[in-house]
DNA sequence: AAGGTCATCAACCGCCTTGCC
DNA sequence: AGGCAAGGCGGTTGATGACCT
């Protein structure tokens, strides 16, 4: 049972390419262009799996890839990449020209995670080596959690009292998330008759940097008064002055357009789409460039 | 020279996401 | 809405070469 294959193994090559399967390869996409991996090998005459065909030509046969050594400055734009997206290979050589994901992870492991050590950083939280391993004797706060991290909230009631759970991804073991803190809640039947309603209920939020105050949203109500800001929905979870922004007098255009342009962008607040880029200053929350999706 | 160890990187594997029907 | 196929991604493996004893 289980996925099924996505090629006939049986009559697949493995392991290292010829530089015959290279040259057939390449004169396939040619002249037909990159189109569909799965009957690619079959029409272009090669034994191959289509996915490996794929990042054959992704990673090696590309006529815009950079070989040769990273320089200093491809170095430190992905020490900086990789401490806001952590292990996100493609989004990293996104922001590279030239670079594959599978060079840079390469690249990574085998080079610059050995740099950061050398310099006392911890290459997996970029926090200096010693305060990386305090902090894992001891607790952070519910401030310092909230303040250099991502937690997340989840609302249990699987037990017969209702308790909100609060995780952090744990320091020792990236990926995994350990609970910092849990808060049980004191059930009063006749008031409490949610978990009756929604046994299985289970909500997660997340909560994480940066929470950047909302000028924009100052003084709509009325004008010149100082009022309570109030947020739509939308905003109240971070898409502020997005597409279904409700609560501005007028509709704000997505920061960057949908292709991530910039062109036409409203940062009155002075950050981008993800927080990171303040414009007047030119400076970053992060100390780079705003992102673009790939 | 031979054997062992380490570093590098190309390639594979399996899971997840996306798009189409 | 759900199922399926294909593409994409990140983690891991294994072959190879360099270096050391």
């Amino acid at each position: 049972m289980g996925r099924s294959p996505c090629c006939e193994k049986a009559h697949t090559n493995k392991g290292a390419w010829t530089k015959e399967e290279d040259e057939r390869l390449i004169a396939y996409i040619k002249a037909h262009g990159e189109g569909c991996w799965r009957s690619l090998p079959k029409a272009a005459g090669l034994l191959r799996c289509g996915k490996s065909c794929r990042l054959r030509w992704i990673n090696y046969l590309r006529p815009d890839l950079k070989r040769g050594n990273f320089t200093e400055e491809e170095d430190e734009l992905i020490i900086k990449l990789h401490s806001l997206l952590g292990n996100k290979w493609s989004l990293i050589a996104g922001r590279l020209p030239g670079r594959t994901d599978n060079e840079i992870k390469n690249y990574w492991n085998t080079h610059i995670r050995r740099k950061l050590i050398n310099r006392g950083i911890d290459p997996t939280t970029h926090r200096p080596i010693q305060e990386s391993s305090a902090s894992q004797d001891s607790k952070p706060t519910h401030l310092e959690a909230i303040t250099s991290n991502t937690i997340n909230i989840s609302f249990a009631s699987s037990s017969s009292t209702p308790k909100v759970e609060i995780f952090q991804e744990s320091t020792s073991f990236p990926g995994k998330q350990e609970k910092i803190s849990m808060v049980t809640f004191k059930e009063e039947k006749d008031e409490c008759p949610v978990e009756e309603n929604f046994p299985d209920l289970n909500l997660e939020l997340r909560i994480s940097l940066p929470d950047v105050v909302d000028h924009r949203h100052q003084g709509l109500v009325g004008e010149g008064k100082t009022t309570t800001p109030r947020r739509c929905f939308k905003c109240s979870l971070g898409t502020i002055n997005g597409m279904e922004c409700r609560c501005g007098r007028m509709r704000c255009d997505v920061v960057g357009g949908r292709n991530g342009s910039g062109k036409g962008s409203d940062m009155s607040n002075g950050f981008d789409f993800l927080g990171l880029a303040k414009k007047e200053t030119n400076t970053c929350l992060f100390g780079f460039r705003s992102l673009e999706m790939k």
